[in-house]
DNA sequence: TAGGGTTTT
């Protein structure tokens, strides 16, 4: 986001304020003063600061190129005068002066992989990186890939004795101040890294485990949903990495996040939903447990929830806990937002290990993107010996569109002599030909062709990872942006980009999502390029013209601005943040988005009319649920039918349950497809979806044996004869994924379990096992019904219908499905998905628990309805 | 007649 844009969105901010002692003039000077300190501070580090220290601004360069380089400096232009205006008046601008310690010397590095890890870029610049956490509260890493930052920096960090000493000065400081209590041993003594992926959090702490030379769990471990391996063994571990959203549930308990000493937010440039929402919580605790108040740190924006930072406050000199410190990880440049948000932040930059990637640019635009992707990949293949070919493309369609194609153009090739080379290739392989089929990965003619998506059962992604088989010349994998963060692949030497990708996008005007297809930013540029020189020397060859590349945003827009906000106001609100319009926020969202959230809030009860947090609210709060489902579960008692509720929301939140759903697919698939959508015909209920998703389930229970182990118990296997399947071949059989089941099977025992504990042990107290099924299951639809109340479509006939009522026939195949929602008046469509799609008798009124819009505004999850069971609700 | 990618005490 360039600066404009933060402004801009600073300003819309600012409008929500309802205060009047805080006027928008005020804020822009507590705004101008932030800065002055700001870059103080910052001048103050460069002290100690390395070499790079002042090199920031070149660290776009092997990104953004030459002249995407110029361009990044002018628009940058405005903002370093304002520095340099700040940096003159800072003189009179009175700053506690920290004393200036001296350089920490790390002792040398002790445990496994020490050659390893002392060649990583990080390693050089241990002693001024510990140096820094010890002397600010904030520092901003900015290092790119394969610098080490992630697995190195927290041991550093706890070999350092940063921890202690601050621990300890905390101590001190609270017996001097009357404070009997010593925590020293209690609090600040872990260092948290955090992550916006699971897999992320649990190889890394894997790794640094084997790297500290310790057992899982013991000194390092990782703390994810479904999966704590911290304390074990009584030990209090001292590295935790965990997801983002772990630890913002954990700063709902424990807003001062008492157990940290250090915070480590990694991958800060993603700026994920959560990691953006634990900037703000991270600072306020971060504000509560600071030594000296210094009142130009306030930000503005805590001004409305003062009361409860002054408690926090409080509470934190009470227990004598040691100041927060926090460490920003980023890999891309736009450290200017993230010193915006910490003023006074110092900067470290690392330089990461690439090996060099050449970029090459179309020299037109491309229309027909697809086409030039399919063109590139089979020139790089045609002129080119070896190394492997990932091609970015927008979606599953055109990945499958261009696999096909991919296909019958490598079959063509032996058959044309102007391209010799591939010929060679050919003749020499030529035994392989198209035998082989795995899913939807294939063979042609010595080019081993893979896909990879999200929505791809397991199996069929783990092609993409395997080597390439005998025989092979080569790998090309058609992927979506799976492939630039959530997973890597190795050997990869040509970079494909279309430079397109498709977002989610929420209006808040009309509460609706979508699904957009758009450019990408250059950051996101510069880590497709990066999947190429992981191990050697790559080509990035880019889709679109230089000038294209130039233009496109520098930074993708911040999730939190793309998405239903409802969820996290409520968490926010949970959190004692009293108005989440105030609340700190790296980039604040819109305030309509705001408001509609409250909206949503309010209509479900959650919130009261002066918009404070209900009861029922809280105990929303408490599950790890969408507020719409929290609100489904927690009538469900009513209904007596709080055990299929708990499925159907467990089911709800694993996507992708079925495979081959229904649709096209092509020609090799085809067989599978039909496959698939026969064995879902079982499941189907003449209800709709949701009965559906509870078929599955129960019919899992019932016939599958699963066995959280993997190896299913003695007493499993015994009913094996019985009837039984083991889990993989049961879901195997009913195209299901198995993933997606057990995913919904732990949801479910964790939502059952916080729902079944009193509500003394901070539960629900709702009795878990209250169902309804008797065949008939009346209630559990008046449940889905009364529950989605705001989510209800009524039938509108279409054109066709009403003439085939009236006895005309026009030949045309009546389009059936239309609906009206209730809420908004949307035309809307039943999604093909839906096993209600195409049924000849659709239901007269129907409610969904998703309306997407892409290429037309569709409903999914849909459920029969009927009048008297929504209407009293709305 | 169609699904970018994550993730939650």
């Amino acid at each position: 986001m360039d600066n404009d844009m933060y402004d801009a969105a600073i300003d819309i901010g600012i409008a929500v304020k309802e205060d009047p002692g805080s006027s928008s003039k005020e804020k822009k000077k507590k705004r101008r003063k932030r800065k002055r300190s700001a870059s103080e501070a910052s001048e103050g580090s460069t002290i100690s600061k390395g070499d790079d220290g002042q090199q920031l601004g070149d660290a776009a360069q092997p990104i953004s190129g030459a002249s995407g380089q110029k361009k990044k400096k002018k628009k940058k232009k405005r903002h370093t005068l304002d520095n340099d205006t700040s940096l003159e008046q800072s003189s009179d601008v009175q700053k506690p002066v920290e004393q200036k310690k001296h350089l920490i010397n790390m002792p040398p590095l002790t445990g496994n992989l020490i050659k390893e890890r002392s060649n990583l870029p990080v390693y050089q610049h241990r002693n001024e990186l510990c140096t820094l956490v010890a002397d600010n509260d904030v520092v901003l890493v900015v290092a790119e890939t394969g610098s080490g930052k992630s697995t190195q920096i927290p041991a550093y960090i706890l070999q350092s004795g940063i921890l202690k000493k601050s621990a300890k000065a905390a101590a001190a400081s609270a017996l001097t101040s009357g404070n009997t209590t010593s925590n020293h041993q209690k609090f600040g003594r872990s260092i948290c890294v955090t992550q916006p992926r699971r897999v992320a959090a649990i190889t890394l702490a894997t790794r640094v485990s084997s790297e500290l030379n310790c057992t899982p769990g013991t000194i390092v471990g990782h703390r994810v949903r479904f999966d704590d391996t911290t304390d074990l063994r009584g030990q209090s571990t001292k590295i935790i990495f965990a997801t983002d959203g772990m630890l913002l549930r954990e700063a709902m308990v424990d807003p001062l996040l008492k157990r940290y000493g250090v915070i480590c937010l990694d991958e800060a440039h993603e700026r994920s939903l959560q990691t953006d929402v634990l900037f703000g919580v991270v600072k306020r605790a971060m504000f509560a447990r600071s030594t000296a108040v210094d009142e130009d740190m306030i930000d503005a924006d805590f001004e409305k929830d003062r009361a409860i930072t002054d408690k926090m406050r409080e509470e934190a000199l009470r227990l004598g806990l040691p100041t927060l410190k926090v460490c920003v990880m980023s890999a891309t440049l736009d450290v200017e937002t993230f010193q915006r948000f910490f003023p006074g932040a110092a900067t470290i930059k690392i330089p990461g290990r690439q090996f060099h990637v050449q970029e090459v640019y179309t020299e037109d635009p491309q229309d027909d993107y697809l086409d030039a992707a399919l063109k590139t990949a089979l020139q790089i293949h045609k002129y080119t010996h070896d190394g492997d070919i990932l091609v970015f493309l927008p979606g599953q369609d055109e990945i499958e569109d261009v696999a096909s194609l991919l296909k019958k153009h490598l079959e063509e090739l032996e058959h044309d002599d102007s391209q010799e080379k591939s010929r060679d290739i050919v003749q020499d392989i030529k035994g392989i030909g198209v035998s082989f089929n795995s899913g939807n990965s294939m063979i042609v003619n010595g080019v081993f062709i893979c896909v990879l998506y999200a929505a791809l059962p397991p199996d069929a992604q783990m092609n993409a990872f395997r080597p390439r088989p005998d025989g092979c010349v080569r790998k090309i994998i058609l992927s979506t942006n799976i492939a630039e963060t959530s997973v890597t692949l190795n050997g990869i030497k040509y970079v494909v980009d279309c430079g397109k990708h498709k977002t989610r996008e929420y209006s808040s005007s009309t509460g609706m999502e979508s699904l957009k297809l758009s450019n990408i930013s250059k950051a996101q540029a510069a880590q497709r390029m990066g999947r190429a020189g992981r191990v050697s020397e790559g080509v990035c060859l880019r889709l679109y013209p230089e000038i294209a590349f130039d233009e496109l945003q520098s930074t993708s827009v911040p999730e939190i601005l793309r998405v239903n906000l409802s969820h996290v106001i409520l968490q926010l609100k949970a959190m004692g943040i009293h108005d989440p319009r105030s609340f700190s926020f790296l980039t604040p969202p819109d305030k309509d988005s705001i408001v509609k959230s409250f909206e949503l809030l309010q209509a479900l009860g959650a919130v009261d009319k002066s918009l404070d947090l209900t009861v029922k609210g809280r105990e929303m709060s408490k599950l790890p649920l969408d507020p719409v489902y929290a609100h489904l579960l927690l009538q469900s008692e009513k209904f007596e039918c709080v055990s299929e509720i708990l499925t159907v929301v467990g089911m709800l939140s694993a996507e992708n349950i079925f495979f081959n759903r229904a649709g096209r697919g092509d020609a090799d698939s085809g067989l599978a497809t039909a496959a698939g959508a026969s064995a879902h015909k079982r499941f189907a209920s003449n209800e709709g979806d949701l009965p559906s998703l509870l078929n599955v389930y129960n019919a899992w229970k019932a016939e599958a044996i699963y066995s959280p182990s993997g190896k299913p118990s003695k007493h499993q296997r015994k009913k094996l004869g019985s009837g039984k399947m083991l889990h993989g071949d049961w879901c195997k059989q009913n195209f299901i994924s198995g993933r997606a089941l057990v995913r919904a099977h732990d949801v479910r025992s964790q939502i059952s379990e916080l729902a079944s504990r009193p509500k003394e042990k901070n539960g629900l107290g709702m009795r878990v096992e209250l169902s309804c099924d008797d065949g008939e299951l009346i209630p559990f639809y008046k449940c889905i019904s009364a529950g989605l109340f705001l989510r209800v479509a009524i039938r509108v006939p279409s054109a066709n219908q009403k003439q085939a009522k009236t006895g005309g026939n026009s030949g045309a195949i009546p389009s059936r499905g239309h609906y009206k929602t209730r809420v908004g008046g949307n035309s809307v469509s039943i999604h093909p998905t839906s096993f209600l799609f195409g049924r000849i008798k659709p239901p007269k009124a129907v409610v969904y628990t998703e309306m997407l819009q892409t290429s037309k505004l569709y409903i999914r999850g849909v459920t029969q309805s009927k009048k008297e069971w929504f209407d009293e609700e709305l």
